[in-house]
DNA sequence: GCTTGACCTTCCGGTTACTGGAAGCTTTAG
DNA sequence: CTAAAGCTTCCAGTAACCGGAAGGTCAAGC
């Protein structure tokens, strides 16, 4: 398989997949014209990393999850604390996020959204706190 | 006030300053000796541009909103449609992180987490299909 | 007047995870 | 044979800064 084959049945890019191989993530044989070539297995560790990725591990998580994938001898513990570690870091983002939700939801609805000038959003952002409530 | 100053009572770093000083984001001027010299419309700006960064705008928008806040003339729908629009974003991002937990968060309860090194996390993401429902 | 330490300056490199593009092979289809 | 597609490497750029080095400046204390 060369690297276009791979890419679209890993659904990677053929670019994030030379990526990986320049961060070591992944190796690669090469066939005598230099080309990179591709087999089951590669294809399935790629097809791996692009579900964790996608899942949101960072690429140092998917090396971990790799290693702990290829080693016959770790405990599940191990995995399932990577994947905590995980979660709780999606839960902080997701928190963050509805945090600033709630805020500009409430900037918007003040704002009338006509032709006039006053804008309680650019009010509130300038830090005019006529209208600040809490 | 030198740098530090209005740093501290942006609550910006002082690196931060000079990055956006950069990039054409604020102006400052200069003393004798070259340093910046900041006033109170400075602060307020960089006070403005904190808030606008923390509430998730992008430098971009943080650009446009400077430029709708000088803008007398601006109508309050245009900075609306802005924060709208930035509005969408977060809840597509909310709605990919809440899709990215429910999934993980699967995996993780599945797991046993013990010394056997049977990992249903590993086994989901290597695509192996025994446990997969939905 | 001199030293010390805190500040200031610019410049360079690094971060994350790629993506785009150029220059130059090789392979394949017609 | 030619043209297009596909492969290679390398360079640069993205967002929004952060850290650190080298060197100028300033204020305080002796």
């Amino acid at each position: 398989m060369n690297i276009k084959d791979v890419a679209s049945r890993s659904g990677l890019a053929a670019k994030t997949i030379r990526y990986y191989e320049e961060i070591g993530l992944v190796r690669a044989r090469r066939g005598d014209n230099g080309y990179r070539v591709f087999g089951e297995a590669d294809l399935h560790k790629l097809a791996f990393i692009g579900r964790a990725r996608s899942l949101g591990f960072s690429i140092e998580d998917c090396r971990a999850l790799l290693g702990l994938y290829e080693d016959r001898n770790r405990a599940s513990a191990d995995v399932k604390q990577l994947a905590k570690g995980h979660l709780d870091c999606i839960d902080r983002k997701l928190a963050e996020l509805e945090a600033m939700r709630a805020a500009l939801a409430r900037l918007v609805e003040q704002c009338s959204g006509d032709r006039r000038p006053d804008c309680p959003i650019l009010e509130d952002l300038a830090g005019e706190d006529p209208g600040r409530r809490s």
